[in-house]
DNA sequence: TTGTAAGCGTTATCAG
DNA sequence: CTGATAACGCTTACAA
């Protein structure tokens, strides 16, 4: 910027206020600064402004899971959106549901200054986030709430949705209904779990033995489905609990011949219409959980001071076939 | 900083050690510094020591189309995968396909000196860069090469994966062989469109009815579909362009009864292989793209100055069924 | 082992 | 309308 000013023959000032669009400049100063500027390739360094006049650095940080789960690469593009429409960029990462790289990832990323934070939790304790929050930086959990820190969160009705998954199929004449869960660790796999319980309580006992917690690998989902399968009494319907493993189970079953139980999967998938039968699934819309996460963000960076908010998004069964095949 | 100085009873220069962890600084002394830091939860201002110290700012910029696309989605991990090797965060941002946004994303992307960019371009034009690359940030484009900028490009080969298509359609016995592409401005529409049309050659004159380019919607996937299967000698094959395209044409295929053409898409689907007939499609790896043009970027970022590469990735072929049916 | 002074690139303040 | 000077929060260079 010196040397644009040396150039332009003007002060240091001048240029900043032809960079920023001051008013006050005479047309032909403006002019010779602007030459300037494009003679030498200037482009201001946005840090540095920021530093002195300690403003926003127009940015939020993302920390998610994985981004290329289309659950949580449909939130991202939403967040972004959401961005965009006010002038910020997005600092995105994942955790892969490593506690520490959470950790890590949402402080470097405040050390970047970052204006807001987006964080889909992966470990069990966010404590490490309250000085954070203390200092002013505002922070929003999506998909799962934080722990140890009072934060906003916004989370969809995982309960609820498995719930309604399980009166549905025993609407459809099933009693012994299978779940195959993700690892208790996740908080979404605790409530989905929860949902099933409740739900299968409604029509009787939930039977231990057709449920099946994770972390999964093909092999534990193809291991689980056998074991479903060869009970005294087979269970006739499953439900699974995110989309990661309807794939695996759906793979393990088109193997299996001879057992066609009914299924309900929690999340959509983009062929689930496409497959014989259809996919009958539990949708939760991942779009807007970004888009109300980040839009409480943004209120949160502008100043909003009310109470902490925990907004809970409705699920909506899908009901396409899969889910509907009688016991 | 100067308040934990002030409290630590020490000056700034040894507050910077402790948090830096520089050597030679007395147990005790160190012990007292981080006691105030911890009192006074303080957080050390990255983008002033960057100012400063000169040094990089850990960061890249990545412009993509969508970051929701799972072919994106999942090019995207693969860089973060390699950024957060390298102790560097990932910014990044979706241009819809809009040259606008593609450039202001990228100019804001330099402006906060992001140590390098990545950028799947969308508009035709990347001149707008020459003044950041002369600057010294490097630029990797990837999926597409940039325009009137000489930069490094991972691409894949997209000419040779939809002529190795046709090729397997003819051989078997295929020879009204349609094709679906997406909007020739793009330039990965282009190059499948000529392997389409060299591939084509091989075996008699590619009939122009037979095919369509984008943009697709619904509709006009239909419409096209339509007009493909009613043609004097309607087709008994299609290629569709990308992922998007081959959904949208296998749900409309799904929806015309009594026609049922060989299909092979260009880029893998999630579920391809449990729909009946499984799809062939023409494999290209997205987060080995992404992988191998982030290292290049990180390479320049280190100082390569070897002369601009061009990296061209294999494509392949996946029978599974959709692309083997007889004419 | 610790401290002082200068300066990174920009904007704020206040004077001409 | 324009400019000199200080300051943002930190690190470098050099002393003590």
């Amino acid at each position: 910027m010196v040397d644009v000013a040396r150039r332009a023959r003007v002060s240091l000032k001048t240029v900043s206020r032809v960079v920023n669009r001051e008013a006050g400049v005479a047309a032909d100063t403006a002019e010779r600064v602007c030459a300037a500027i494009e003679a030498l390739g200037f482009r201001r360094h946005d840090g540095a402004a920021h530093l002195r006049s300690g403003s926003t650095t127009a940015s939020v940080g993302v920390v998610l899971m994985d981004v290329a789960d289309p659950f949580y690469s449909a939130l991202t593009r939403a967040v972004e959106e959401v961005a965009i429409g006010h002038g910020f960029l997005v600092f995105a990462g994942s955790s892969d549901e490593d506690a520490l790289r959470e950790r890590q990832l949402a402080l470097a990323l405040c050390a970047r200054r970052v204006d807001g934070l987006l964080v889909v939790p992966a470990g069990t304790d966010q404590r490490y986030l309250r000085a954070e929050v203390a200092a002013g930086t505002p922070v929003v959990f999506v998909d799962r709430p934080g722990v140890g820190i009072s934060a906003d969160a916004v989370l969809v009705d995982n309960a609820g949705g498995v719930r309604a998954a399980v009166e549905h199929l025993a609407a459809h004449g099933h009693r012994r209904i299978a779940f195959l869960g993700d690892t208790p660790a996740i908080y979404t796999a605790r409530e989905r779990l929860r949902g099933f319980e409740h739900g299968m309580a409604a029509i009787g006992r939930p039977d231990p033995r057709l449920i099946e917690m994770g972390p999964h690998t093909p092999r534990s989902v193809q291991a689980a489905l056998h074991r479903f399968r060869s009970e005294r009494h087979p269970a006739t319907a499953l439900v699974t609990g995110n989309n990661r493993i309807t794939v695996l189970a759906l793979r393990a079953l088109a193997a299996m011949r001879g057992w066609h139980p009914a299924v309900i999967g929690f999340d959509d998938l983009e062929l689930a219409d496409l497959l014989r039968p259809s996919l009958t699934v539990i949708e939760q819309d991942a779009s807007e959980l970004g888009r109300i996460a980040a839009e409480l963000l943004f209120a949160r960076i502008a100043g909003d001071r009310r109470p902490i908010r925990r907004v809970v998004l409705p699920t909506r069964l899908v009901p396409r076939g899969s889910g509907e095949l009688k016991r």
